[in-house]
DNA sequence: AACTGCTGACTAAGCGCTTGCTTACTTGCT
DNA sequence: AGCAAGTAAGCAAGCGCTTAGTCAGCAGTT
């Protein structure tokens, strides 16, 4: 029995056809992309695709789960580092803008094609972003209970903050000049000032 | 000859038929949407579209051109009311969420529709955003040299300014608690924090 | 070392359906 | 009577996905 073990074979195919989605899905759209535009991409026939995958949206949807937890962790370990709020807040936006723009392709899909997916597969990744959206305000809410954040409304707040770094997946551009980390550092800034950090204490 | 005067009747057709269009192609994205259905909610059968329209790509690219026209004139207007660019930066960003929230519908169109194009009317729409944010960054800049707005990038200010306000689009639903005037005074403060204007001036 | 039977990876061909759009025609207002 | 507005029917193309089969690699027998 080799049923537990992945075949690396197998897998390297798999993951071939995702890696072929992901493009195909950022730069056209879900609707827009053929699974022959997918199976060519990945160097392969049509049928293919259904050997390793059940259908075109279980492609989107691995894509959008596996891209989901990957922020959510990434979020998480930004907080872990320290207990002061400037400093966790620091940490994830500067993780959260640069992960949105070197992953733009994937970020992209993420962020906007969730139409696309199964009411069940929506509902799913639905409660990671819910997650999402819960640690970063309970950041915001920690630094305004802590006096260190003078903000009006936390929800707006938080709605903001999350928004400036997920539209990064719509407007960056390789060819840019900024890189990732200029970014993550730029938008880390402009958190601080958002949240009503007094910049010159720091 | 009744050629120069639209008449009233194919004109509030070819309305029905753009309006439907909006609703179809922000709700599921151009793609995902058929003629059949644009045709459907407009209450007439598909091959009216073609009567009053060339192609489903027309609807878009006029959806497209009058939403970005719509934008570029909010923020001229934002800009002529005074001269001091903290009640311009006021002015304009508030009018932009309000427009971006108040007509999401359109607004997700006009910002994530962009691929579906032809190139020729890409590239039209592509110059009226250059202007857009042409705009934006003179004022940003106006500012700057004022000694008004403490900034460290013009350029990458002026992208989160417009980014945020673009991203309303994607995460308001008219079932929120934020009315869009509600949204409009948030985001006008968030914009002179950004900005680096020192509220307590005010 | 050769043979046999089996399995997982992959494909050629194509099915049933939907798509954007057209054609030939009818309707109803002026 | 004439013409713009609108439709029923349908065409060619392309879609997601399936079917039936090929083929390489490998374990077990001889």
């Amino acid at each position: 029995m080799t049923e537990t073990t992945d075949l690396p074979r197998a897998a390297a195919t798999r993951a071939r056809l995702l890696d072929a989605a992901v493009s195909a899905f950022a730069e056209r759209g879900f609707h827009a992309t053929t699974t022959r535009d997918i199976a060519a991409a990945a160097g392969m026939s049509p049928a293919a695709l259904y050997v390793h995958h059940q259908s075109k949206e279980e492609l989107l949807y691995l894509i959008s789960r596996s891209g989901h937890e990957r922020t959510l962790a990434l979020v998480r370990d930004g907080l872990v580092g320290s207990e002061d709020p400037v400093k966790q807040l620091v940490s994830v936006v500067r993780r959260f803008a640069i992960d949105h723009a070197r992953g733009h392709t994937v970020a992209r899909v993420v962020n906007y094609e969730l139409a696309a997916l199964s009411p069940e597969h929506f509902e799913e990744i639905r409660q990671i972003r819910q997650e999402i959206d819960h640690e970063v305000r309970r950041l915001v809410e920690s630094g305004m209970a802590a006096g260190v954040f003078q903000v009006r409304d936390a929800g707006m707040t938080t709605l903001a903050l999350l928004s400036l770094g997920i539209d990064i997946a719509r407007w960056y551009r390789d060819e840019g000049t900024w890189t990732p980390e200029d970014i993550g550092d730029h938008y880390a800034e402009l958190a601080l000032r958002i949240v009503g950090v007094d910049l010159s204490s720091l």
